[in-house]
DNA sequence: TAGTGATGGTTCATATATAAACTATCGCTT
DNA sequence: AAGCGATAGTTTATATATGAACCATCACTA
């Protein structure tokens, strides 16, 4: 459906590229949405998820709280909580750097490799079924044309 | 930059599907941060800003909390902390509703209103500025895109 | 008219997020 | 060896977000 129809407007979105940011950051914000919801199912939030994935990737030597918040984009602050609620849950524990006593390495349990596994194909077969409503021609232009808009920020902003 | 390389993996994405979705979702994440860091200037969060432009829109009558928390896609008790904080800084008031005591009609104040428009010309100034990397064609296959993904996700989720 | 169901707003517990101030540790330089 | 600057993690105050339980009000109906 239409934004300004969404919205409730009663004039079109005077800019085209307010109404592309727009259903941007609104179409983002309804897919994480959705997929909180079906993440709970398995007593986690998307966010949780995410970092048992980036784990996965990482499962040989672990990653530091810091590598950690590189990768999610959000403050180390942030992550002192998120990896306290996930070791609570006996998904992830931080072990001891081997020869650095500052750094904190989050290794995924096997109680957390066993359920990333078990949700993984599912989460997978739901991405397909969303994006599957665009066509291949789309889904590249929208991977450049997101690609050029981070490329932009990186230069302009964080 | 490629979302492989920015999240540092040896391996390319598995799934165009993923990548597209993985790339939306974090391009939606830095311009919210940006945005964010924006209206920081003016003392203000970007929900915050986006709640004074959608009450100018509606500055005749105003909007109840529950209209508000549909415009916004969030639930309704979250927007009572929104319009707390946002009354405490004197931008918005609650007023009685004229024969149903149960609504509070939430309008902009003078104050509000002369903060909104003094920002907003600043603000479409850097939405212009960013999304005038992608071309029009890509706009509206940006648009397009994002209103259908956005009707898979109503038909399937919220 | 009394009762009941729906609606609007609030409160509470919890999760995610930031910035700023802090502690511990490390590496380097003098 | 002492000191200092950088780095990793934590804490605190605050904002945004949800779901569940709750209260007040309203509309409808038996």
């Amino acid at each position: 459906m239409k934004l300004q129809h969404e919205l409730r407007l009663r004039q079109p979105l005077a800019s085209i590229n307010h109404e592309a940011l727009l259903g941007l950051v609104r179409t983002s914000s309804l897919m994480q949405k959705l997929s909180d919801r079906f993440f709970s199912q398995f007593g986690l939030t998307d966010v949780q998820f995410n970092i048992l994935m980036i784990l996965k990737e990482h499962r040989k030597e672990g990653l530091s709280q810091q590598e950690l918040s590189e990768h999610l984009i959000v403050t180390k602050s942030n992550v002192v909580g998120l990896i306290d609620r996930l070791e609570r849950s006996g998904y992830v524990s931080r072990e001891a750097h081997p020869s650095d006593r500052r750094f904190n390495q989050i290794v995924l349990t096997s109680k957390g490799e066993k359920l990333e596994a078990k949700i993984e194909r599912l989460y997978f077969t739901e991405v397909d079924k969303m994006m599957n409503v665009l066509s291949a021609a789309e889904k590249k232009t929208l991977i450049r044309a997101m690609e050029r808009v981070r490329d932009y920020i990186g230069n302009n902003g964080t």
